[in-house]
DNA sequence: ATTGAAAAATAGCCTTGGCTATACTATCTC
DNA sequence: GAGATAGTATAGCCAAGGCTATTTTTCAAT
């Protein structure tokens, strides 16, 4: 604490252990960082699969953003080795562009589906899981997907034991 | 699509409806826009209600950032009318400053409260809380809540009916 | 009252992620 | 093959949110 320092009776807190906030909040700022670039990989991931090639229109035009904007982001790509670019030719993903279009569609389905599967509309699901996805660790994930495979059990054949 | 259209038999996507996810992106970079602005108002909320005041210092402490970092931003939540600020004297919330403070309290505890209870550990909520808060919608904290109310019932006193 | 230390303010820098306007290239069509 | 046009690149602007270094002010202790 400041200068002023608080003694006195322990009373309730609203306050929590400063290291560990101030872990949560560096990790959040962390999470922050990376959240785009999994965005772009992810769309142009699923634009290839579509319709065989990610152009830099139909990036922009899905994110609600100006193409200039896709442009230097693409280049932020190339700089951390997700994507190749041919000039004037569409984008392709790296290996590491791949794996991580991997991990990043795996985990928004799961996000959005546990969404689903506690009574979120889909309309909603579908919107908050765009944000939340970024911010669920492996832990909470694993908790999602146990969930969910409570809570759609694994169909039996009829006449089951 | 860009110029090279895709047309041929209706197969199964991965693209979801363009419109669709336009949305789901744009509000997505509308909640990032304030979510900064809404942790600073929930810890000077915290602060005051602890040590009577927030001082720069502290908050810079607990968000783990530099002190200029915190002035610069105080100055944005002068600006949208969250705080009030006497020079070299510490921070007061204002009425919105106060209402936006409480909202986001209770939205975090919900979502910290909701991990937990489907058994993520307290840290790991803890951290993960502090992300997602800013992306969930209000009818995903009413489910947040419903199922906090099934999961934790309220207990009766001895010999229910 | 002085003064030393803590807190706040300010200056100046950087990166990221937006934008518009404009220039360039590839490709399709004739 | 020459244009027209769709798509891409580039230049230049802005705001937000970080940082360090330095100055200014307050406050507490002598
Ligand atoms: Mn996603
Ligand atoms: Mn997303
Ligand atoms: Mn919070
Ligand atoms: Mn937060």
């Amino acid at each position: 604490m400041s200068k002023h320092e608080k003694i006195g009776p322990e009373v309730e807190s609203s306050l929590i252990n400063a290291d560990a906030q101030v872990e949560s909040f560096r990790q959040t700022r962390n999470n922050r960082r990376t959240e785009l670039v999994e965005d772009y990989v992810e769309l142009i991931a699923d634009l290839i699969e579509d319709g065989g090639e990610a152009r830099q229109v139909d990036i922009a035009q899905r994110l609600g953003v100006a193409q200039p904007t896709v442009a230097k982001m693409l280049k932020r790509l190339i700089s951390e080795g997700y994507i190749q670019q041919r000039r004037y030719r569409g984008i392709f993903l790296t290996e590491a562009g791949q794996k991580l279009a991997e991990l990043c569609r795996e985990r928004h389905h799961i996000v959005e589906s546990f969404l689903c599967s506690i009574g979120v509309s889909p309309e909603t699901a579908r919107i908050d899981a765009e944000g939340m996805e970024h911010h669920a660790s492996a832990e909470t994930l694993e908790a999602f997907k146990a969930f969910l495979a409570r809570a759609t059990p694994p169909r039996r054949v009829a006449g089951q034991a």
